[in-house]
DNA sequence: CAAAAAACGAGAGCACTGCTCTTGACGAAC
DNA sequence: GTTCGTCAAGAGCAGTGCTCTCGTTTTTTG
């Protein structure tokens, strides 16, 4: 990758780096609607149309941005998980939505940016979908370890409606072996807690709830329970 | 109100309104962020510079258009709940439940103008918050009606940490004698509806979930029963 | 009823944006 | 060493929010 072939190249690599970490910086100070082309330009001593010899426009610099976020939010997600004792289950599963929480809290444009209003007439392409299901990809581990273990309980085979049976493949591979009405349970939860933490950072709940880290574990808590990931 | 005192004011409401018509109508089409003050104005047949005669800035327009959204949602809860059984407090939150979903699937951007990443340096006045604050009003409602009923068992007393046992005033304000863990139990129902919309409408659920109103009725009924309203 | 005051629409203009096109210089490949 | 592709620069286009000025019209005041 970095084993640069000519040193156009190599220094091409250089400014395409230069021109992402200045747009973050941007993005993180002005959020997504105030990330400027022409600002990153002026930043780096460059005019402004040079920049499109490196991002063909403004969506394809806010697509990289977006697919790092995921992957930030995934390698969060991903040490959180391993940071943990593998048979604490419920102990895996809050540190992970306590490192979702902490990195939005840390980095809330970026949070926005991958989990708020989309832009009208962007489309996401291929290249985020990857990025994009590390997290719960994680989920899926620790709720499939958790089943083999025997440590959740079965719901009533009766809960999920038929229509719903065969839905969400995608999310379903990621527990093999895990009934239906787990993986459901699994999935409100993970939305759950996505609502939670864009309510949190969206300041809906300003002037309302104060100890907010506190809030967020006891709704996690009673969110994991409801999986049936009961608490050591 | 329509007491039109001289000509002027008649006219002036009159036109008032048709910007924020048109700019409802471009906001539904384009988003947010494509809202144009110069596209309205060119609609309306006037110069751009006309427009603020009526509204000081852009920010004002969207508002306006933000405290309609939020009443707009308060009547559709409100009327969904007032055509339930008073005593059938879960068809009671589930119908309030659909009305939110219904109303952000048929104005998505409105939604997410309301629910979506907020727009930097935008300070919600303080007009915003009685509109905003009628969809959990009638959630309040249901939760201590139904508690009132004898009909939401209580959780155990040490369930809430003792940080938590004063929070959130203005909510439990809303739902006088309930006890503070079915409280925080319905403020997590509600923040995650909210999640699986913004989910749903912000297309986290693209090529997922394609059975969208069951699959939240289903979590919505999960949720239910985690503050204790039973399904009848 | 007439004069002063306020409100209004039009127009020009400023600073800014994303993006395109052309021009001239530099590095790489044949 | 010449050709070719890449690059930064600059001018320019269409669009934005917003400000200011200038006559005109309507309302209020004397």
């Amino acid at each position: 990758m970095t084993a640069s072939r000519t040193a156009r190249e190599r220094v091409r690599a250089e400014l395409t780096r230069e021109i992402t970490d200045i747009a973050r910086r941007q993005l993180a100070t002005e959020g997504a609607g105030g990330l400027s082309l022409r600002a990153v330009a002026r930043e780096m001593g460059m005019v402004s149309s040079a920049i499109y010899r490196y991002f063909p426009s403004r969506d394809d610099l806010l697509t990289t941005l977006i697919i790092d976020g995921y992957n930030a939010v995934g390698e969060a997600v991903e040490q959180a998980d391993a940071g943990c004792a593998r048979d604490d289950f419920s102990g895996r599963y809050m540190a992970v939505c306590h490192a979702v929480r902490d990195w939005a809290v840390a980095h809330p444009h970026e949070y926005a940016l991958l989990y708020g209003s989309p832009v009208p007439g962007y489309q996401a392409p291929e290249d985020t979908i990857v990025a994009r299901s590390r997290d719960v990809t994680v989920l899926g581990r620790i709720v499939s370890d958790a089943w083999r273990a025997g440590a959740v309980p079965a719901p009533a085979e009766e809960e999920v409606p038929a229509e719903l049976a065969d839905e969400a493949a995608s999310v379903k591979g990621l527990m093999p072996g895990v009934p239906t009405g787990v993986v459901w349970r699994a999935v409100s939860a993970w939305t759950a807690m996505y609502g939670w933490i864009s309510f949190e950072v969206f300041g809906q709940f300003n002037n309302t709830i104060e100890h907010r880290r506190a809030a967020f574990a006891h709704t996690m808590r009673l969110a994991a329970a409801t999986v049936g990931l009961s608490s050591a």
